[in-house]
DNA sequence: AAAATATTTTAGTCGTACCTAAATTAATTA
DNA sequence: TAATTAATTTAGGTACGACTAAAATATTTT
């Protein structure tokens, strides 16, 4: 049953429910799903009858999915793919942080085996990509660390850059700014209640920054 | 007229009535590209009103197919993704000369000029791919050099092996043994008239080759 | 708890890219 | 040149993956 051959179409499907359900813990609804791919939710259901028939995820009418295990597996094969294709952008071929996605999102639906293996070995068998997600290796295996957003920490604790979830240009033209980038050291000063935003230090520099930016640079405490 | 999105269909069509009409040249009919592709001819017949439609084919009821101008262009455009995808994997993932074609065909079908230009720099802008076609560059100018088949030579004649047209692996054995590879010398000694084999002087030895295999090396003479 | 709203599913369509069977046109052979 | 054969097109059908409109179910509000 793991060798089944699914359309790029299942396996966009597929990634979407795997990324809503929390490593595959949680049910998700059609409706999320339907946001996430901008399908319309009656074509949604369609699909998942689908990918039910191959139990790829268990369906229980109106209330929700749940990926399978062998949904999960083939779900973080792709995934594998998507964030080995977006380091070899990166780091190969010299595109910007914020081009890598759309691009890789194409590639990941290319399916051979030999490619992605060899592409592995090229890349020197890369960790994490370089919006800092970790690769599943060639088994599914996969390091979840547990990252924090910057507001979490306690003032005066120290955290290091370790993910940044946002994708567009405007974010990354800040993060350019201020010279944050994945492994760079942040030191909570404050807190400012009156609009959640916190003042923090880098670059030997202290530096305020918004709610929603904080919320989409990850750290791992040191 | 330019920048039409085609389909993988499209893309594929486009590319077999190119190779099939010498550059262009030839007019192309219903049957050869229904083989190629292995696609039933009532089914090629509705894709050729489609690309008409378009305008990048001309069609003739009952006649043939002529690619357009554009066509041209555009079928251009997806050889030199294949070729340069042949070379990435040829140079930079240790695939064997055999094992391209295929993953080629698929990567050939990414869209993104940015991806493909990073890589052709990348490749530092080669200009041949490893079964030594020639790569059109980015406004789908490309080296014709006219290559000829070993039986082609006088007796006595050298050539410099410059394309191998086949691609399974029995073939790439073949070659192997014998040594032969893109710029290798060759020498026609004799051709033996009987079954059409000939005998060349390659490597510091002679060796008969038989017709299939002289047809599918081409070479440029020296 | 009934009504109103939101979510999900069903039913019926549509374009793409393929298919088979039959009709039409072109090419070859007798 | 008439008949046969080959090539091509037309007509009608199918699976996929999307859609809209309407029905069914779940959730929230009053």
């Amino acid at each position: 049953m793991t060798n089944l051959i699914l359309s790029k179409s299942e396996e966009n499907y597929l990634k979407s429910i795997y990324n809503l359900s929390d490593s595959g813990s949680k049910l998700v609804t059609t409706n999320s799903i339907s946001k996430i791919l901008n399908i319309e939710p009656a074509s949604v259901t369609d699909m998942i009858k689908k990918l039910s028939k191959k139990n790829l995820i268990y369906h229980q009418k109106y209330k929700g999915s749940k990926i399978s295990k062998n949904g999960i597996k083939i779900a973080l094969q792709i995934i594998r793919k998507h964030r080995l294709w977006e380091v070899f952008l990166y780091e190969k071929l010299n595109f910007k942080w914020d081009e890598i996605h759309e691009v890789a999102e194409e590639l990941e639906h290319v399916s051979s085996d030999q490619l992605i293996d060899n592409l592995d070995k090229y890349l020197k068998y890369p960790k994490i990509d370089p919006h800092g997600d970790p690769i599943p290796n060639k088994l599914g295996e996969i390091d979840f660390v547990d990252k924090i957003s910057i507001s979490d920490l306690n003032i005066g604790q120290k955290g290091i850059v370790s993910r940044i979830i946002n994708e567009d240009e405007e974010f990354f033209n800040l993060l350019n700014k201020l010279k944050i980038e994945i492994g760079t050291e942040i030191k909570l000063i404050d807190k400012i209640e009156y609009d959640s935003s916190i003042e923090i230090f880098i670059n030997n520099r202290s530096v305020i920054i918004s709610k929603v930016v904080a919320e989409n640079i990850k750290i791992t405490k040191v």
